[in-house]
DNA sequence: TATGAATGAGTGTTCATTCAT
DNA sequence: TATGAATGAACACTCATTCAT
C-alpha cells in the first residue's frame, strides 16, 4: 500500500535520481512543508528554496509549477500516514499503534490546513490526489482503530470517521499551539479507551 | 456586552456616518466576508470592491489598509455571535438557543478559517481583537450552554470549550461542504442532548 | 472601413477614456512599436513602459497580457493603413496616393516583421486579427493601384499582391536600413510608372 | 572560395574532431536551424540539444555561448550557398544552376529571417561574419546569373542584387507558407527567362 | 568526455496602496 | 466624496550558463 518513496509521484520506471538531486528533492519537500505551514499557504517559493539551501532554479527543476510542489508535500504526508499505519500495526501494541498513528495524523492535518484550499481550487476535490488521500486515510484509520477494538482497548462504538474529524478538526481549530494539540489528543484518547 | 456596532472598530466618538457611507461600509464588510471565504484569504481587494459595487478608492476610504478590512470582518462576526447569544437567550427556548447559536458559530468558524492566520501574523495572538474575540465567544458559549444545562436539556458534563472545538474544528475539517457541516452539527447536538 | 480609433480593439460601447488614460494608452502603443521594432520582438515590457514614461502597472492596466499589447500595435498599424488609403484616395493625385500609401506600407512591414511570428504562434493565422489585416491591406492596395491604373499613371499589368510582396519583402530583406528602403521603393515605383 | 568546412568557425589549425564529436557538432547545427526557424529565434537551447539527441553540456562544449551557435548556423548556410554555387556551376546547365541556387537561397533567407536581428545586435553589421556573408552571396549570385545570361537563358538586364532582394524579400514576406514560397520563386524565374 | 543538475538574473504578471479627476 | 487610473514591490517562472558526477 505504501509507495516506495520514489520521488516523482507518477509515471514510468525511470533511472534513480542522482544522489545530490535526491538530497535536494527531499530537502525541498521538507522546506516546503515547514515554510507553508509556518509562513502560510502563500509563502514565496524563494523562501522555500532558501530554507532548502538551493537556488530557485533547482526548485523549479524538481517542481516545475508551484502546484507540483504543493501536491508533492501533501502526497508525502499522506504516504507517510499509510507507511506509519503499516509499521505501527506490525510492531506496536494495538493501543500504541492507535495513539502513534493519531499523533502522526495531527501533522498531516496541519499540512492539510495550509494546502487544502489551494489544492482544491487547482485540481478539484475529485482529483486523483485527493481521492487517493481520502482512501489512504480511511483505510489506515480503520485498520488501527479496528485492531484496538478487537484487542478490547478501544470503545467499540467509535467510528474511524469520527476519530478523524475529532482529531483533525481540533487540530485545525486549535490554531497551531502544539501543547494544546497534545492536550486535545489526550482528551480524545482518554475518551476512546475501552 | 455587544458593542453598539459603530463602524470604525476603535476609538473616539465621531459623528455618525452619512447614510450612504454607512451603506457602503456594510456592503464592503459583507462582500469581504463572502469574497475571502469563497475565493480564499488572498483574494484581491478589487474583487471585494467589485462585489460591493463600489470603487477601490471607496474601499480604501473606509479601510485604509487591507488588515483593517480583515479585522473589521472578523470583529463583525464576533459581535454578531455576541448579539445572537443575547437575542437567543432572551427569546428562544434553552435548547433552541443552544442550537441557534452553534449554527451561527459555524459561520464564524468559516470566517476564522480564512482570516485567522493572516490576523495572527499581523497583529499577534494577544492583540486586542483576538483577546476580545476569545472572551466574547467563551462568554456566549458558556451562557447558552449553561442555560440549556440548567433547563435539563443538555448534558451536564459538557464544557463550553469542548463544544467550540468540536463544532469549530469539524467545520474547518469538513472542507466547506455545507451539508456535511449541518450533519456534523446534528451529530454533536444529538450527543449533547440530556 | 477605418475604425474610430477607440482604444480597446473590441467590444461594447463604453465610456470614453479619461484624458490621462487615453494619453498613456497612446504613448504605450507608440513606445511599444518603437521598442519592439528596435530592440526586437522579445523586448521587455518594462522597457516599453519606461519609454512611455509610465509604470509597468499602467501598461498592464491597458494591456493585461503581453499579447494584448502586440495585437494592439499590429492592429493600429493596419488601421492606419486603411485610414491612409481613404485619405489619400480622397485628397491626393492617383500617383501620389499610390506612392504615399506604399511609403506607409513600409512602416507596417517593419512592424509586421517584428511581431508576426509571435502573433501567429499565439493567435493563429486565421484569427480575427490576421484575417482582418489581410482583408484591409488587400482592399487598400487594390484601391490605390486601380485608381492609378485607371488614371493611366501605373502599368496595367501590375497586381496588388505583387506590389505588396515586392515592397514588403524588400523591406524585410533590406535589414532596416532606412535609406535602402527608400531606394527600393523608388525602384519599384519607377518600374510601376506607366 | 568555399571554406573547408572545419567546424569551429574561426582560427588556428587544430586537430580534426573525433568522429563522434563531429557527428554531435553536425547534429547540433541541424537541430539549431530547424529549432530556431520553427520555434522562433528565442527558442531555448535545451530544445536544440534535445532535438540533437545530446545533453545541454555537450551543446555548450561545442558552442560555449548561445551566440556561437547562432553564428555557426548562419555561417553554415552561407557556406552551403557558396558550395552549391560551385557545384551547380560545374555540373548543371546554366538555367538549372540558376534555379537550383535560388531554391537553396530560400532556405538561407528563412534562416536569416530568424537569426539576423540577434546577430546584428550582438556582433554588428560590419562584423567579419556578416561582411563575409554579403560577399559570398553576392559572388555566388553574380556567378550563376552571369552564366545564365551568357548562355542566353536569362534576361540581360537583371542584376544579382535585384534577384536576391526579390527572392529573399518575398520569402520573408510570404510568412513561411512553403507552397507560396515555391510559387513566388516560379514567378520570379518565369520573369527572368530570356 | 558526455551528461544533466544547479544557479540566478531577468521577465511577465499581480495586487496593495496612492492620488488625480 | 467616490471613482478608477497609476504606481512599483513582490512573486511565479524561464533559460543561458556553470559545474559536479
Amino acid at each position: 500500500m505504501a509507495t516506495t518513496g520514489s520521488a516523482p509521484a507518477a509515471s514510468v520506471p525511470q533511472r534513480p535520481m542522482r544522489a545530490d538531486a535526491r538530497r535536494n528533492y527531499d530537502r525541498l519537500l521538507d522546506a516546503a512543508r515547514t515554510t507553508l505551514t509556518e509562513v502560510g499557504s502563500d509563502a514565496p517559493l524563494e523562501e522555500v528554496a532558501r530554507r532548502a539551501g538551493v537556488g530557485i532554479g533547482t526548485l523549479y527543476r524538481h517542481f516545475p509549477r508551484r502546484l507540483d510542489l504543493l501536491e508533492a508535500v501533501y502526497r508525502k504526508d499522506v504516504e507517510k500516514l499509510a507507511t506509519s499505519a503499516e509499521r505501527l500495526l506490525a510492531a506496536a501494541s494495538p493501543w500504541d499503534a492507535l495513539e502513534g498513528w493519531l499523533t502522526e495524523f495531527i501533522g498531516y492535518a496541519t499540512t492539510k490546513r495550509a494546502l487544502f484550499h489551494e489544492l482544491v481550487d487547482a485540481v478539484g476535490r475529485d482529483s486523483e490526489l485527493l481521492t487517493y488521500s481520502r482512501q489512504v486515510i480511511t483505510t489506515s484509520a480503520t485498520s488501527v482503530l479496528a485492531r484496538a477494538q478487537e484487542a478490547g482497548v478501544a470503545r467499540r462504538d467509535a467510528e474511524p470517521g469520527d476519530l478523524l474529524r475529532l482529531v483533525g478538526g481540533c487540530t485545525m481549530m486549535a490554531d497551531l499551539e502544539p501543547d494544546q494539540q497534545a492536550r486535545m489528543l489526550r482528551i480524545v484518547l482518554d475518551g476512546l479507551r475501552a
